[in-house]
DNA sequence: AAGTTAATTAATAATCATTATAGTATATTT
DNA sequence: AAATATACTATAATGATTATTAATTAACTT
């Protein structure tokens, strides 16, 4: 199987860097690691470890879940993604590091991303408030989404 | 088995409106939901499921972790309690329902709050912002605490 | 191009928190 | 005190995640 035939010239900017951040490491840059990445930046709605690995699974059918597993914890220490546990305890997937509140549908668990100057300020504040050096954040609100306010 | 047999008087505030609520919506009052009450209220650790179980056991010799997941669920559902999932998917229980952020060591596990005139701003300007219900709201920070910071 | 090392796959099995089930016990009402 | 509806307990089932192998494959180095 040939896999690494894409000229580097096609891959995006965030790709670069996840393979930049490979090799610096001393980890090798594989096509399952690069379209993982890849299809968990495409898809805003913080996918699971499941919904990934069925995308992914059309490219490369081969793909086996405990890569998925183990990929997303690499990316996950190499502080390219964030896992997050919000509802029922099921591993969801965040590439988003810029400071935003995840809004969660109670009902069907959904998470949108919400943005404000509020937010951005309620950091900046907080991090002069406190002493100690923050690893991470996770500001989450919960709701019903529209879509199943509509059905009831 | 004899359990109500506690003087109406010695009951705390606290577990006086959890019997009203329960008595209002047609819940039956039974040593054990006291019990399980009481002992987060008591613990502010933001205990596990696990650890009420242990704890409020040894009371209750016969106490099924079945229960204490039903009664949680319950409280829960009443609003006296908020549940959190925060790092590896294990629930946690929160009776403090003001606005206040969550700090968590990511060595340990250990969580603690954290209030300021910052975060209940923050909440505040943030209800204006949003248009829809909020069910809920859990605002976390990771961050490595003191004793784990001392031992290296 | 060949050698070395790490990654992927596959096939199970184990773990662990949570949920479901069904029979027994108990709180509340009469 | 008896009736009845709910709660409790013990046990089993579920389901996501992790662990363990060992064999194959592919990335990287020289
Ligand atoms: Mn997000
Ligand atoms: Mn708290
Ligand atoms: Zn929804
Ligand atoms: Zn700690």
């Amino acid at each position: 199987m040939i896999l690494l035939t894409r000229n580097i010239t096609s891959y995006s900017m965030d790709t670069k860097k996840l393979i930049e951040m490979l090799r610096e490491k001393g980890f090798k840059v594989t096509p399952q690691r690069l379209a993982i990445y890849e299809k968990i930046l495409a898809n805003k709605e913080h996918p699971t470890v499941d919904q990934i690995y069925q995308e992914v699974q059309k490219k490369f059918p081969t793909l086996s879940l405990t890569t998925v597993y183990h990929t997303l914890h690499l990316l996950t220490k190499i502080e390219l993604l964030q896992e997050l546990r919000c509802n029922n305890g099921v591993s969801r997937y965040e590439p988003d590091k810029t400071p935003h509140i995840n809004i969660i549908c109670q009902n069907c668990g959904a998470i949108s991303d919400y943005q404000s100057k509020n937010v951005e300020n309620f950091l900046l504040q907080l991090k002069k408030e406190l002493k100690t050096k923050l690893l991470g954040n996770h500001f989450e609100i919960q709701t019903i989404c529209e879509k199943c306010r509509k059905q009831g």
